[in-house]
DNA sequence: AGAAAAATCGAGCGATTGCTCGATTTTTCT
DNA sequence: AGAAAAATCGAGCAATCGCTCGATTTTTCT
């Protein structure tokens, strides 16, 4: 495949190397004064397997549905086992909110100070989000459903995250109409509502996999309706 | 305010006369042998009670986060009175589930039996899903929320219904590339991320009423939203 | 190989869970 | 007013919960 920004999937996951194996360095060297493991290969090996468990269970019950016993036999690992690596089932819930929206964040923002048109920078924008969410949809999911689980502080913390998205697009719709390359719409709505197409995403997974839809056709999918509505001429494309 | 199809919220609401208390008394009519209840006033009045309370304490916790002392103290009846009124918790999300899906269900087929060509259809169908979703927000909420919590059967139930709505405007879309009003675009993709713009009403409460936007402007954008998408000639608005 | 360090284990603690049921109160009859 | 029916109550049961900690196993040293 090849589109008008050059990017794909394959490419960009080639590019950022991601998985949850980076996911869970991140929490090791984040967490290293309270998780009693030293050796960041057993700790990382653990980790993955804790939080495989974890999405596993609470995808099926919720968090809160989920015992702690549940997740011992889940990962594998015994109640103890568990515990030298969360002082408590609160903090594996913020633990895995917060590294998650910390990476999902650095990726958007590196994004976000791309140059070019406003309507490139929509698109890979675009992109960026869906592939960065295809690549963790556990994370993405959980966040997602699991946001009012949390205590007021975290909770807000996941508010304004949400919120950081949104603004990142409406920049981009307001130097659109600024530069002539857009139509002055509503930003707020339409950013809005590009953001639950961006979510429906990772949150609907059952059905664009039953519908054998690929995240590259979602995304020249989204670009096409949105700039439908926002590009004055709907030039060049391929 | 007034519209294309001349329907409003306003209008809306008088002419269903909905609420949540011809809601209880679906789930009174509809579950007559279980609840040990026999006046349908009372049962009415605290089965409202009983659900006010869960919408309340599962936007925070989520259902399986919600005790049923948690239950006994929000609603005010005693552990014997909630069992007087559902056999157990799992029933209680069940019923919740099924009577919701079956309300919305019945109107939404209603509105679609509407005829007129596929544009006004179309808004009529986007008005009906964002009204009825404003009228028992918590209903729509608390469904997409615990859809993953409940049995299998329950679960496909939702799914079902899920993609019964998306069928609907699936339908309203080709009707309208047939009558050549419409472009010929990826239906399945479309009704799906149309799908995911009225959910967004419901579920992102907290966002649309901090920045005060009705559900009338909400609706008359996504509709703007869509039509710059489908319809070849943009015609005759007010 | 043997000792020290690191990692893993799971029985058991007190608190909380879903739920029951006999006692009590309120309402509706004659 | 008094009896029958309906509605409400909450202490208490067995099961499960989050979590601890001393014992045990595995790994890494010299």
């Amino acid at each position: 495949m090849s589109f008008e920004d050059g990017l794909t999937f394959d490419a960009f996951q080639e590019e950022f190397r991601l998985g949850k194996e980076d996911f869970c360095r991140d929490v090791f060297q984040e967490n290293r004064e309270t998780i009693q493991i030293k050796k960041e290969k057993t700790a990382v090996k653990n980790l993955s397997r804790i939080f495989d468990a974890t999405f596993r269970i609470c995808s099926r019950k919720g968090f809160r549905g989920m015992s702690m016993r549940d997740l011992s036999q889940e990962s594998g690992l015994s109640m103890g086992g568990l515990y030298a690596y969360f002082r408590s089932k609160e903090e594996l819930l913020n633990t895995l909110q917060r590294v998650g929206n910390h990476f999902i964040h650095r990726h958007l923002e590196t994004t976000s100070r791309k140059g070019g048109d406003a309507r490139q920078r929509l698109r890979i924008m675009i992109k960026t989000h869906l592939y960065l969410s295809e690549i963790v949809q556990p994370w993405f999911y959980f966040s997602y459903m699991e946001a009012k689980s949390m205590s007021r502080k975290e909770r807000d913390f996941y508010k304004q995250a949400e919120l950081f998205t949104e603004n990142l697009i409406l920049k981009i719709l307001k130097q659109g109409v600024k530069e002539g390359q857009f139509a002055d719409q509503d930003h707020q709505l339409a950013a809005s509502v590009i953001k639950s197409m961006l979510q429906d995403w990772y949150l609907k997974r059952w059905k664009y996999s039953k519908r054998e839809i690929s995240v590259d056709r979602y995304a020249e999918f989204l670009i096409g309706f949105i700039e439908s509505f926002y590009c004055l001429s709907q030039g060049s494309e391929g």
